[in-house]
DNA sequence: CTTGAAATGCAATAATATAACATATCATTT
DNA sequence: AAATGATATGTTATATTATTGCATTTCAAG
């Protein structure tokens, strides 16, 4: 897999923390926990293993405390929701002006999100009157890897 | 709202049973009863409201009766599984060869399918290597109406 | 009419998410 | 530094959505 991409999560994390000053928003321990743990993993990670990996190993953590960070953290663009999976990933772009597209593989559960300019014309064409704004828009599907392996005679 | 669409359930229910036919499936009292009621419902429906909706009234359903006859329909191309909204919806196009596209409103959790023809040029850019095949793509935002109320000036 | 596959019934439980209220933290003003 | 008020977190309970495993029924084919 591509470790190559993702490279620098210390800059990630000041930017966000810039970000929240900015708008107004408190980048705590927790919700910056979630979130590095978010860019560690790179990948969509669900609520409940959040938890698990967040959880100081004697004590309980509520599942409130978890789904409280990342609303916080959606709400500051600095995360997705992915519906399709019930997953949450870390947001890797700045969405300025555009809903966020990703595509999702319903094989290995990983996401992508497109940039901006790659995504042109998806919210365009064909939603008149429809205003996509809010959220992101969720493709299913196979990536190239699990495509591969799924055909027959491709290893 | 939209009386004037969808407007032949009778026709829609004996393309369905060809359909299955057709394919090997078995259209049973149940699947047909739940395609028939998300076909009269038009909209969205929860899998618990199917539940309520469609038991006998002394008697209890489980869920799995409603899942497992949703997976059927799911699998004919008969409905679509909204994941936006965790409900379910007659499919009204038979998307062949074409990813399913999904307008969904999250502010009155309805939907609206988008015909082939319009959603070409979706799947297309962007997708390198991604193979958009099953499913549907969701897209989410606010419906005319409600982008209309939400509006400080708009009755 | 038997038989085997498919569908359904049924009970329990898993996975995901929210509500309501108490407590703690922290920036700001005194 | 203490008081205050807003924001964040802890805690408990519960709601919502979905699946698993096994028993029974239905139904078309032989």
């Amino acid at each position: 897999m591509d470790e190559t991409r993702r490279p620098d999560i210390a800059g990630q994390l000041a930017e966000a923390e810039a970000r929240c000053a900015a708008r107004g928003g408190r980048l705590t321990r927790l919700r910056r926990r979630v979130f590095e743990f978010l860019l560690q993993c790179g990948n969509p990670v669900k609520a409940y293993d959040l938890q698990d990996a967040l959880r100081i190993p004697g004590k309980r953590m509520a599942p409130t405390t978890i789904y409280r960070a990342l609303d916080f953290l959606i709400g500051h663009g600095l995360a997705h929701r992915i519906d399709t999976l019930n997953a949450y990933v870390a947001c890797t772009d700045r969405h300025e002006g555009h809903q966020p597209v990703l595509l999702v593989c319903s094989l290995c559960e990983k996401s992508v999100e497109i940039a901006d300019a790659d995504a042109s014309g998806l919210t365009d064409a064909a939603l008149a009157g429809f205003l996509a704004r809010t959220d992101s828009i969720e493709i299913k599907g196979a990536c190239k890897q699990c495509a591969a392996n799924a055909q027959p005679g491709t290893p």
